[in-house]
DNA sequence: ATGCCTGAAGGGTTCAGA
């Protein structure tokens, strides 16, 4: 089962990279961020071309900012649009959705941007995630959270520490709000699996920081320690962030081995050419 | 240049993003 997280800013904008990277990389569940639509325009711009390549959606979009989805082809049951008893700013926004897909509880996340440390909007975040660690606290043993998590878990994720001293993203509080997810169990597993490499998910458009490489790596899969031990890949997609109208995040994908009681929800089959070739087929 | 790019709303500019 293939599990990617994509903050795509702007669905609208994204349609034509988004299509083709749903063919190119055949992921089982989608996470999506920043949609900046409401639920009403997602399904108008994306319900028919989802459908046909055999997605459900769980949608969680607003008018211009925010935004949450979920796209699976392996079930999609027990949908929960926000954040129970979260904040607001004031009023609650539309950052997190949740399902069960292929037996695990999938929530897609953007957590709130922080803009400036002590701000009313850095203690709203502060606030968000709170609430968000008794969800997962609360939750089944097989359980995933990804997104856009707007903190950069250790300075190894940031291209400068220096650069983000002071800042949001990199502060001992929303580091600590992030310890406490891993607290619950949830493990980092694309850190895990590459623990000393330069990966980023983020890159300014400006001043040409993908050209340079100088990112930031806020966008997480947290997996309970279940589904981790499946874990067989773990990475970041950078191609997605070349080329034409690209978002200014990557994204993240991770695959698992069967679950052990060969639960994965109804079964993907696999590509033709494997079928008709019954070999291997080159790349 | 101290918001360098991009997106959205709304209106000929401002805010937000990380």
């Amino acid at each position: 089962m293939r599990i990617a997280t994509w903050n795509v800013n702007s669905v609208k904008q994204r349609v034509d990279r988004l299509l083709p990277w749903l063919d190119e990389r055949a992921p089982d569940v989608v996470c999506l961020q920043e949609l900046k639509v409401t639920d009403e325009a997602f399904h108008h711009l994306l319900g028919d071309a989802l459908a046909a390549r055999g997605y459900q959606v769980a949608v969680h979009g607003q008018p211009s900012w925010n935004g949450v989805a979920i796209l699976s082809r392996v079930g999609l049951t027990d949908i929960v649009a926000g954040l129970p008893g979260g904040p607001g700013f004031p009023d609650q926004e539309a950052r997190l959705v949740s399902a069960t897909c292929g037996g695990i509880a999938v929530r897609s996340v953007y957590v709130p941007n922080g803009r400036v440390p002590d701000s009313e909007h850095y203690r709203y975040k502060l606030e968000w995630l709170e609430t968000l660690h008794e969800l997962v606290a609360a939750g089944p043993a097989d359980q995933v959270v990804c997104g856009d998590v707007n903190i950069a878990p250790a300075d190894q994720d940031v291209f400068d520490p220096a650069a983000y001293v002071g800042q949001t993203h990199v502060t001992a509080p929303e580091r600590a709000a992030l310890q406490r997810l891993h607290d619950t169990g949830l493990r980092d597993v694309v850190r895990d699996r590459w623990p000393e490499q330069r990966i980023f998910t983020y890159w300014d458009y400006r001043a040409g920081m993908f050209h340079k490489d100088l990112g930031m790596r806020i966008d997480l899969v947290l997996a309970s320690d279940p589904v981790a031990e499946r874990v067989r890949a773990a990475w970041v997609d950078r191609q997605a962030r070349k080329g034409k109208g690209p978002s200014d995040h990557a994204p993240v994908i991770v695959d698992l081995d069967e679950a052990p009681d060969g639960d994965i929800g109804p079964v993907v089959p696999p590509p033709s050419r494997i079928a008709k070739t019954g070999r291997i087929p080159q790349a």
